[in-house]
DNA sequence: GCCAACGTTGGC
DNA sequence: GCCAACGTTGGC
């Protein structure tokens, strides 16, 4: 079965590629996604062995810093269910469950960042399809073709 | 079902 | 911090 490829963001200041390399196993859950399209694709799409671009948004240097693998296919986002927890969503209760995360676990940091500003050098012509690029975009998971993931990680 | 108001995202 | 773009909410 062929593996899909994806992209995840996070904000840096709140859980960078430093911080998921810094967990005992390098693996964390990626729980906290809010956004019907992206809980779709967490739930249904992601498949484990999958990989993913880690991508730091809403900072001084966006772009994607490393790799991450889908260790663990969707299941329901018990962050939902805690009244104390910031990401708790009362229609989201433990018997009926919204919203779904994934487990990710890191393969690598990249050796360094590949910037938004490079790959949108190249919005024109590789990587012309891709959702990261499109204007207004704010998904915070979106799929990368076989094809642009060969040409981003060529770009190192 | 429409759409204005509101909250969030994220580059700059 | 600004603000454009977008998703969601809720009155009607």
């Amino acid at each position: 079965m062929p593996m899909n490829h994806w992209l995840l963001k996070s904000e840096p200041e709140t859980f960078g590629i430093d911080d998921l390399a810094a967990l005992p196993q390098r693996t964390t859950s990626w729980d906290g996604v809010r956004n019907y399209q992206a809980r779709n694709m967490l739930r249904d799409s992601m498949r484990k062995g999958d990989t993913a671009f880690f991508y730091h948004s809403n900072c001084e240097n966006p772009g994607i810093a490393g790799i991450v693998r889908i260790a663990r296919a969707g299941y329901p986002d018990a962050s939902a269910f805690d009244a104390s927890h910031r990401y708790f969503d009362p229609d989201s209760p433990a018997h009926a469950p919204r919203w779904y995360a994934v487990d990710v676990a890191l393969v690598r940091k990249l050796s360094r960042v590949i910037t938004l500003d490079e790959l949108r050098a190249h919005a024109g012509k590789e990587l012309a399809g891709m959702l990261l690029l499109r204007r207004g975009n704010r998904l915070s998971v979106t799929p990368v073709s076989r094809r642009e993931w060969d040409f981003i990680l060529a770009l190192e």
